[in-house]
DNA sequence: GATATAATTTAAGCACACTTAAATTTATAA
DNA sequence: TTATAAATTTAAGTGTGCTTAAATTATATC
């Protein structure tokens, strides 16, 4: 009736999977909190439900299926998320952490709903693409790491990843948030930190933190 | 962290107990569609936790903490079904369902901003009252059960009871719905059923779904 | 007040989703 | 190539939320 475990292990096998389609029964474990073994268990029983293939030692991929299911729910959160923050007005910085315990119980005729309410968004709050109702993912767009950034270049912030709550709550509290302007200033070779200016202010920043966000570079008119 | 059919019964208990506070275990069993031997399990748990009193073979009642946690659910569950009706526009027979699966994963800080912007609304779309922040239920309005309306005077309906997906589209299907003016023509002797008349049409409906729509008599002019 | 019927609980068991600790397999490096 | 380390699975156990069947307690009827 309820598979809201199998849900969310569907949708991060899906976001965090390797190039190849692959991913390692650790990084579940990891990026949901819990025990390899837990993994382990549920491993199998998304393979004998198939929406895995799984063999014993290797990593897991997603079945057809799978990935269909897989999606639909994150068409579902990120209509959620994109109708809380431009809709019900909730801080950009809130509304992963709400949808992450909404998602599961909205119907698809909500969703459609409210993506037709929001007049067929193509990206959410965290400039993740939308797939539409038959699952077609509008194409990504370019951007670059802001770790990848170099110094002195304005860019636009068009994309966040939302894997952590207290990573967006601390990125929203600098003032960074989708399209700031940000230049990067330097970069510390001690611990790969960066040095960049938003909105007027200076702030470091760790590389693992700037590798989360990823900027456009801004064509700097020649006059 | 998840409580969810903890949360369930709890809303079930605060609607379904009698006028003393207490409900059967039967009642209970019969309203969520499971075994009494279920009942009694997850009552003995919510009695651990402190949310009723129970003692065997008698029937269960909230405690303060119960009661205050069924109350807050409640006012999740109509806030939302208020804002699925009046801002997505969703079909009035359709939000309870909705709202079901959904209320678990709304956050109160959710609610409240949807709740301001309906403006405090004090009923639902089933004319059910709607707790305010502070479980403050509206005084609900005096209405009538259908099945006991005098014939030939004609009534406006302010409150269905919302338990049963199936009754609710059976009376939208029959066209009505809050604010519909409806006059019982006759009630038969053989089986209570009532001819009543919606909209200019006639329709037969039986004495048990009259029972669970409550109407306010209109006070006809003397002209 | 004994007895039949109805309501409720107990007993035993199952699937899910997790845990820790021990065993096993695979990868890496001497 | 073999020892060692890392990743993964297995084993054993727990709490939740359900099931059916049997036993118990309460209630209604004669
Ligand atoms: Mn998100
Ligand atoms: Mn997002
Ligand atoms: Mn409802
Ligand atoms: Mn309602």
């Amino acid at each position: 009736m309820k598979n809201i475990s199998q849900e969310d292990y569907i949708s991060i096998i899906y976001k965090h999977r390797d190039g190849g389609g692959v991913i390692k029964s650790n990084t579940i474990a990891e990026r949901m909190n819990i025990s390899n073994a837990a993994v382990t268990d549920m491993v199998r029983k998304l393979s004998r439900d198939g929406l895995i293939n799984y063999t014993r030692y290797k990593g897991v991929s997603l079945t057809g299926s799978g990935e269909t299911k897989a999606i639909n729910l994150i068409r579902r959160h990120r209509i959620l998320e994109s109708f809380l923050y431009k809709i019900v007005k909730m801080p950009w910085e809130k509304v992963h952490e709400e949808v992450e315990n909404l998602e599961h119980g909205a119907s698809d005729d909500l969703v459609n709903r409210l993506e037709v309410m929001l007049e067929y968004p193509e990206y959410d709050p965290h400039g993740d693409p939308i797939p539409d109702k038959k699952g077609k993912m509008p194409k990504a767009r370019s951007a670059v790491r802001l770790d990848l950034l170099p110094t002195e270049k304005s860019a636009i912030v068009v994309r966040v990843n939302d894997y952590d709550h207290e990573f967006l709550r601390y990125v929203a509290s600098v003032g960074i948030t989708m399209s700031s302007e940000v230049k990067v200033k330097s970069q510390l070779n001690f611990d790969k930190s960066i040095v960049l200016t938003v909105d007027g202010n200076d702030i470091n920043m760790s590389q693992k933190m700037a590798s989360n966000i990823f900027v456009q570079e801004k064509k700097n008119r020649i006059k």
